[in-house]
DNA sequence: ATAATAAATATTTTATATATTATTTATTAA
DNA sequence: TTAATAAATAATATATAAAATATTTATTAT
């Protein structure tokens, strides 16, 4: 049984695979679901044995999606040796650099993240709260060294992740330059740092 | 000569009142030059005497509105006897309050918006100065008066103005209250503040 | 019993014809 | 000569038919 779960999600992992290749190059509407199937060796009626729709395999490689970028940022932020300064800078920076990169290169991959949008709010929101709870831990620290000096970290973090909204919404990528927009960010940066240091 | 000039400048301020209606309440799609120019009691074809086309004629509204905007914020921020951080707030909320009763109130004038977002981004460059000349007035003013210790009153300008993306891009105004996003609003101007004071 | 398929059906997309509307031009009035 | 219109044309949007694709179901294999 646990063995039957572990083959199936296995199976599952597959399909997405196959998915993000063909959705990254060409997008979801342009994809079928007897594409995906061949790429896996199997017809199409049997992905529905997996995935109650494409729509939700979409759904699932946009989560995938998000949960790389976490991870990414997470490392970066997290890096040993960095001072709190420095981790937020890199918060707001790292996140700019993969999403325009992202835009530019794989700008199919986007469309999921509107889908959700859309669609599953909740996870967009989630997604704030993991980031937020990053950002609480930077502003904790910072506190502890004593570069910092926030009253009430969580809705200061809350307040940090709107004020940096236009560095990471792919709508404002095709905008700008990235340069411009990095620049835009540095200076956001230094701005919300003398807004959090000591009075 | 300059007689003429008036008269068809004075029929081009009327086809703008007529369109103003019709886009408002319809849209531009759904409003036909027909209608315009029965509402101005005259046939379509003379439309095209005053506007070379119905995109332009979007276009002007769409300025009209911008610069309708332009003033109300400028009036607010202006306005005798506040204090720079006053000033500073009001900048940002009374935004925040204009386009989010237009969203819910007018819609179909932000079309128009988004129209010369793809059309006409100078415009949007320009409004951007605009704005950040108003600002760049707040910083001097809160300099002056010894509130604020800014080095470099245009570029805080602009990054000020970055960060509060969030609280006027339309976009932003279907996804959360009102309150929600006055809240964070009222978050960020405090942190900008505190961002801007004496070291 | 579970996994898979192939065939059947429902839904969505795309192509095409039709109708509407924007724009231009020829004509008339002031 | 300027302002306007009505009629003609070009472009766009809407409705419809055809094709492609998603999803379900009946059947077969493991």
């Amino acid at each position: 049984m646990a063995d039957a779960t572990k083959v199936s999600d296995e199976i599952r992992q597959l399909i997405l695979d196959k998915a993000v290749g063909r959705f990254g190059q060409y997008g979801i509407g342009k994809t079928t679901m007897v594409e995906i199937a061949k790429d896996c060796d199997m017809s199409a009626g049997n992905l529905y044995r997996y995935f109650d729709s494409k729509r939700e395999i979409g759904v699932e490689v946009a989560k995938r999606f998000i949960a790389h970028m976490e991870s990414v940022i997470r490392e970066v932020v997290r890096r040993p040796g960095l001072t709190p300064v420095e981790r937020l800078e890199a918060f707001v920076l790292e996140k700019l650099q993969l999403v325009h990169r992202q835009v530019k290169e794989q700008p199919h991959i986007l469309e999921l993240v509107y889908y959700i949008f859309d669609e599953r709010w909740d996870l967009v929101e989630q997604h704030r709260e993991t980031q937020n709870s990053l950002m609480s831990e930077i502003l904790a620290e910072g506190n502890r060294l004593g570069d910092f000096e926030v009253q009430d970290v969580a809705q200061t973090a809350q307040t940090i992740y709107a004020i940096t909204t236009k560095f990471r919404v792919p709508h404002f990528m095709n905008r700008y330059t990235f340069e411009a927009l990095a620049e835009e960010a540095r200076g956001a940066v230094s701005l919300i740092i003398k807004g959090l240091g000591k009075r």
